[in-house]
DNA sequence: ACAAATTTAGACAGGCTTGTCCAATTCGTC
DNA sequence: GACGAATTGGACAAGCCTGTCTAAATTTGT
């Protein structure tokens, strides 16, 4: 039963489960109640374990939340990577590619439980933990900005699109297919699955007509020449 | 001395400047600390008044919350909506004249004290008290797009713009020019003037690449022959 | 089946916070 | 200058939360 595999050199077998059992719920506890207002008790019940269980494990509440911020922090970027790596390289469909990738990003990463409450967490607290989020900040957002300018950069040097810093342009292409949710976020919610699409149609078409290659007719087909 | 005019039917004078005193203090701290972490005599002190005077006027931290929201929420939407009345809408220059509001709208409603507290207490809290921030959502956001879309449908309508949906080019135009300052909203922190004309020049000429008529070569005069 | 490690439930002290009460003081007004 | 309202500082009870401790029950590996 179990998992398969049984490691003998981990002595512990349910004991890494109930680690993350109680990480789990305290970020959903931190979330929901903000850190002051959490409340270990409340965390042990959700994450099914009595109170001695979560200080066994984590030590204090201040611990405790580090460790929920690593976690969601690691779980993210993992996402997005595995994201950034799904982008069109050779489109044939280029608007219906970026978009596919659009949707793609927002719901894998950043309409998800754990984008959600990893957002949530750095607004909350961030001012408090400066030092908590540097990493985030270095790993996510500056690595992923970082990915895709990468890429929009290979696509304009294709002939796909026409930019001029891919830095700004990828920036600008994420603020553009979150337009439409900006208020849903911000109250927490979770967007439908047609709104996410609706945002990404109209927020990359938007994209397309300020930074497709417009001036050849054929210049579509041109590009596959380098192929 | 004190403000010049002194109206005779109002009982209170230094009243109503301690009560904007300890809503100011409390916006502080509830965003500091969160709605639970908030210390009433912490409030209290920073306000320099007594926590007596506190319960005085606002009867609990309940209530005394809910002030801090309406307070914070008129006061945005007023700076809000002076600021739509700046739009440009008989642009000389449209680039700049776009610009120019962008940044006259992230720095006098967005970046300012009350635009971060407010967006921070919406973030945190909104969840728990829906109904609260309901109001803000209709008269905020709600008629800010709307009267955003207005004018760029008049400057649509003018000639100087190449519009499908009005209300997505009013957000989308709000997520361009605050494209480059996410990470900064995010922390809680203050761009700076630099940051600010920066993201605002990026978005509006990514905006105009989209939306600008580019049709006729002299389309630029040809509008305003209606004038 | 046995032994060691882990988990559990509950009690507990210590500290902090909210909200109230009250006497003394200050402030604004007539 | 005198009156009334507002403010102050402090004491106070009640409740909640963190973090520790202990003994019993349970699970795990062998």
């Amino acid at each position: 039963m179990k998992h398969g595999v049984s490691p003998d050199t981990f002595p512990p077998r349910s004991h890494e489960a109930k680690r993350v059992s109680v990480v789990d719920a305290a970020a959903s506890v931190f979330c929901r109640e903000g850190y002051a207002g959490a409340n270990i008790d409340l965390i042990a019940a959700e994450a099914g374990v009595s109170r001695q269980t979560v200080y066994n494990h984590h030590g204090d509440k201040e611990k405790l939340f580090v460790a929920v911020v690593h976690d969601l922090t690691e779980r993210c970027n993992a996402g997005i990577f595995a994201t950034i790596a799904s982008f069109p390289d050779q489109p044939t469909d280029l608007e219906a590619d970026l978009i596919a990738f659009a949707v793609r990003m927002n719901r894998n990463c950043i309409c998800n439980r754990d984008g959600r409450f990893l957002r949530k967490l750095i607004q909350a607290e961030g001012e408090r933990y400066p030092e908590l989020f540097a990493e985030w900040r270095e790993q996510g957002p500056g690595r992923t900005w970082s990915a895709l300018a990468a890429r929009f950069a290979r696509l304009a040097f294709a002939g796909h699109l026409a930019i001029g810093d891919p830095d700004v342009a990828a920036r600008q292409f994420l603020a553009l297919v979150n337009a439409e949710l900006q208020i849903t976020f911000m109250l927490g919610g979770m967007p439908t699955e047609e709104e996410v699409l609706r945002s990404a149609t109209n927020g990359v078409r938007t994209f397309l007509s300020a930074f497709a290659r417009k001036k050849s007719p054929a210049g579509k087909q041109a590009a596959l020449v380098h192929a």
